[in-house]
DNA sequence: ATGCCTCAGCTCCTGAGA
């Protein structure tokens, strides 16, 4: 089984890029059973249904206009599924959750929370109160778990290209990572670092002065996996390859795989 | 540089992203 996340800055432009990417993993034997999508910028009554399903894909999606917006595709249908964290009021579609093939699948956008003393940094730190009291009652509920998208949190210095001068800057700071860490307490397991990677591996470069380019990125995109589910991890990479699309998001995939 | 890209929209500038 493997599951993937990607903030696609947009779905009404990358549609063409996903669609792609999508078929481009069926077509090399290394089909993406889930997929959880971020960013999808548009309302509900736009969302790509019909192109989704002829790719073979079943959708579930909780979109708004112009912001945020989450949607999670899957070679099965989904059930069971919850749109936003249950009891935390929030006016943005951050978070859509469903059960595929016994695994319990959140996919999140997570806020960026803008500047550390901000309101939107204080929004940020009550919505990970908020999913964490979500996602604590959802364990108990689904061994299996899977949480994954775009975090906007960086874990430690191995995830940002300048831990000098990014520190205590949005995403890096020690608010953000207790919360990270917190999550983790649950009883999650960060995929990615289960296995060796590159030094300098991230999710995401800025659009600005050849981020990519130079790889001036950080690591904000996670797949976090529950006790039940790490024995069955195979690998996590980050799938670069997009990035380098014409008109790219400025976030990559990563890829889990998971034994059968 | 309160910039640098990119995207949506009450669209030719502004707000937000990260």
């Amino acid at each position: 089984m493997r599951l993937a996340t990607w903030n696609i800055n947009s779905l009404s432009v990358r549609l063409p890029q996903v669609l792609g990417w999508l078929a481009a993993q069926s077509a090399a034997d290394v089909p993406i059973d889930v997929l959880a999508l971020q960013e999808l910028k548009m309302t509900d009554d736009k969302f790509p249904v019909d192109a989704f399903a002829a790719a073979g894909y079943s959708a579930q999606w909780f979109g708004q206009k112009t912001y945020n917006g989450v949607a999670l595709l899957s070679r099965t249908p989904a059930t069971d599924v919850v749109k936003n964290i249950p009891g935390f009021d929030d006016d943005m579609a951050r978070v859509i959750a469903g059960t595929v093939a016994g695994v319990r699948v959140i996919g999140a956008y997570f806020p960026n929370g803008q500047e550390p003393g901000s309101d939107k940094f204080e929004y940020k730190m009550e919505w990970l109160k908020g999913l964490r009291q979500w996602v604590k009652a959802e364990l108990v509920e689904h061994p299996k778990l899977v949480l994954m998208g775009d975090y906007n949190i960086t874990f430690d210095e191995l995830d940002m290209w300048d831990p000098v001068g990014l520190q205590d800057t949005i995403h890096c700071t020690e608010e953000e990572r207790y919360h990270l860490r917190a999550l983790i307490a649950l009883g999650l397991h960060d995929s990615f670092r289960l296995f060796p990677q590159p030094p300098k591996s991230f999710s995401w470069w800025d659009y600005r002065e050849f981020g990519f380019k130079r790889n001036r990125g950080l690591r904000i995109d996670h797949i976090l996996i529950s006790s039940a589910l790490k024995p069955l991890a195979q690998a996590c990479v980050v799938d670069k390859l997009p990035r380098k699309n014409e008109r790219p998001s400025d976030h990559a995939p990563v890829v889990l795989t998971l034994a059968a």
